[in-house]
DNA sequence: TGGCGACTGGGTCATTTGACCCACTTCCTG
DNA sequence: CAGGAAGTGGGTCAAATGACCCAGTCGCCA
């Protein structure tokens, strides 16, 4: 392990914490076992981060930006808007089939960021970057189809990105996969229901309590 | 502290333990942090539990019944299915908002559970747990109402605890109590569409894409 | 190409932590 | 009311952990 440059030895330890954290749990992440999992004495580890916390700071930061990386490249598939979404849906779902325990450390990341005065702000800019994602997501969809949405496309990103938590967690803790198929379903099904076409916006806005 | 029978310390330690994890985590969760919160002896802890993972295990067991006793006495209110549902939510929000940090343990739990083997199982017992707390509670309600649902309800049920988890996260994060309204009215609209009056239903399924 | 600063890695150190021991006290039962 | 079981609490121990040191090595730039 010669002379690497510490810009690399940082990205290095950060993805070697992330695998741990994955593994193991936040509390699984050791200073001595993110070293060990990099391949590197532990010194290096104090070389090129302050203390344990600002590994983990770095760490946050750092599965935010894999998130959007993972979920951004997005093409539209579909000719209708349930579809759209449904197809975006399993796409993350897949992502979590794929590699439950990333996404559950994820998760875990974001309560231990909590915890703390400093991250805490890390832990929201993290889901205001998941809300952005979802509204672009959203309006270009709406963009693509020819329709417009009913609320504030933000307002609707926020419920989508709920969603996607909530069945996040379901899914790790039984791996129902036909319960995950049911859950992307409804949430096709419910968010699409905010879109109109633009000519007839606000027409049929809650036909199923019209009784005249 | 003098000879208190060894259940009630049991149930003491669990109670302290859950105002620890709730204060700073389960990683602050140490014997000695319990025991103190307790106001006992450490020894007084291994006394009681086997180990540190013993008293872990009990205390998932315990919120859970904590959760079923806080949410179920649920007396029906309002004349139309949905406010029935949003008014649900908002008991379970105000609980939410009165005691964060609380539902914070709960999510921390979780998680912690889900990683060991033993306790993944005591997991999956919770979350059951929770959606058949939830299936009878929309049982109830659509009976109330002289209205059945669509669809299983134990998959509507199981959409409810997602978008439950899911806003509690979203609220947990940034504290945005309008955004945790518009959530609870979408889950309330959403949820309330699965569910039809005997005599017409399946009529008007999908009203939307109806173009006659 | 020589030197200096960046980087390495084997160790150390104080704390914290889970586990547990054992002599002592208290309470209940027979 | 005597005796033993149940309960108490102060103390100990080994292991793990975060932090860090420093002598030595490496590579880049003047």
């Amino acid at each position: 392990m010669a002379h690497i440059p510490a810009a690399e030895r940082r990205d290095a330890l950060v993805q070697a914490a992330l695998r741990v954290v994955a593994e193991g749990g936040v509390g699984a992440a050791t200073t001595r076992a993110i070293a060990a999992e990099a391949g590197m004495p532990l010194a290096s580890f104090h070389y090129v981060f302050d203390s344990r916390d600002d590994l983990m700071a770095h760490l946050v930061t750092f599965v935010v930006g894999q998130e959007e990386a993972a979920i951004l490249p997005e093409p539209i598939v579909g000719s209708d808007l349930q579809e759209v979404i449904s197809a975006g849906l399993w796409r993350y779902a897949d992502l979590l089939r794929a590699d439950p325990l990333r996404e559950q450390a994820m998760l875990e990341l974001t309560h231990y960021a909590l915890r703390s005065a400093d991250m805490a702000d890390l832990a929201r800019r993290q889901y205001e970057h998941y809300f952005s994602l979802a509204a672009s997501a959203l309006t270009s969809a709406a963009t693509h189809l020819g329709l417009v949405w009913d609320r504030p496309v933000d307002e609707v990103a926020r419920i989508l990105v709920a969603l996607t938590d909530g069945m996040t967690i379901s899914w790790l803790v039984d791996r129902d996969d036909a319960a995950l198929s049911d859950i992307i379903s409804f949430a096709a099904e419910s968010v699409a229901r905010f879109a109109r076409t633009p000519e007839r916006a606000h027409r049929d806005e809650d036909d199923v309590t019209r009784t005249t």
